[in-house]
DNA sequence: TCAAAATTAGACTGGACTGTCTAGTTCTGG
DNA sequence: CCAGAACTAGACAGTCCAGTCTAATTTTGA
């Protein structure tokens, strides 16, 4: 039984997270090695491997909590939203304001890079993420009386009017991230375009 | 002078290129050794570094190449839209057409998952990929009609409707492919977007 | 206080990989 | 036909890394 302590000393345990996600998110899966993780959460390796059966099962402990983590951040439908209008502009506000973090878009970059290798990280990340966003909002859309498919594709036209992008940019291209003042315009422009594309729904003036 | 042949059999040469090409797509920079391209290319690993000065080497020229090869397919402005309905018809189909192949998909995937290791690829694929469309598309509509800075939001609304959401899918779960014609639904629904926030463009029928 | 559990430092195994070197073989142009 | 260029096969040095093992030390709880 090598690996078989009862870890009592959960300290030691986000010690070794908290490294291991900054440095996952930093230098990618394979730069990163099990010794750099003992050594940046200042713990034996041997440690790591009793909480943790190896790189990989380390690895996918980081991205599923990352990734409920950062989507947690996400509006919930016990928003206050009382119009279409105004949840557009929080929904859009709340995805851009989380997307273009530093680690936000690392997480992404690790997801996209690794799916391959862990096929069910990048399913995971899709569910946690973009996909419980697009249901939360279709959601909304069909509560405040769209059609069931009009509210899917709105839900997923708007989110690709405001970050697609300027996803791929901040992706591919080295020192590109979008101020804030860009953003915004990019979500008045979606929201007009909502409401131009389902016109039955007129803007109620909050 | 231990790598300074004349290299004139350029069988080899592309040999080894074809080669690689497929394994760095389908397994990553990292997951391909010098050894598995070699024996792949049916070639010594002796002339590999006669032709490359090493790994890094072999893999800017493989996704310079790509990057060029692919985006080359894309149309360029001696197409033969006659107005901008059919043009926007025409690059929808293209992008489409050419995003979701499999190999297409995984060159996004290394860029984005190398970026960090090469800039410069990044930078390179964005320029002759994507902005490349761009600029072409914003310059057909200019030569419409469409002011410069309208002419660069449609562009930028147009692509990321009708790429963005099915992009985002595909990249992160395994086994989903958009079907032909779903994506022509996707272009349909972006063409009367374009036009309902382009209203002063009347939609001529061909 | 004391025994079991948890942790540590570091050595070590086994394997993989990049890039070099050697020595021999084939191809090619004059 | 020959000299030099191109190529081959394989060994090799040097590095790195995942994961295991050992032996010692600290922590913990009854």
């Amino acid at each position: 039984m090598q690996a078989g302590y009862k870890q009592e000393d959960m300290s030691k345990k986000s010690a070794i997270i908290e490294a291991a996600t900054r440095l996952f998110l930093r230098k990618g899966y394979s730069g990163v090695s099990m010794e750099e993780i003992a050594r940046e959460s200042t713990v034996a390796k041997q440690t790591l491997y009793s909480y943790f059966k190896g790189k990989d099962d380390l690895f996918r402990a980081i991205i599923c909590k990352q990734s409920e983590a950062f989507f947690a951040l996400l509006p919930h439908n016990d928003n206050s939203a009382v119009n279409i209008e105004e949840f557009l502009y929080q929904v859009g506000e709340a995805a851009m304001d989380m997307m273009f973090k530093r680690d936000t878009l690392e997480l992404y970059r690790l997801a996209v890079a690794e799916m391959p290798r862990f096929p069910e990280l990048g399913e995971l990340y899709w569910q946690t993420g973009p996909q419980a966003l697009i249901d939360r909002m279709i959601n909304f859309l069909r509560n405040h009386g769209l059609a069931e498919d009009t509210a899917e594709i709105a839900t997923e036209q708007f989110l690709s009017l405001t970050c697609g992008h300027m996803l791929s940019m901040a992706l591919l291209t080295k020192n590109y991230r979008p101020t804030k003042k860009e953003w915004e315009e990019r979500i008045s422009q979606a929201v007009s375009a909502f409401f131009m594309m389902n016109g039955q729904y007129e803007r109620e003036v909050s």
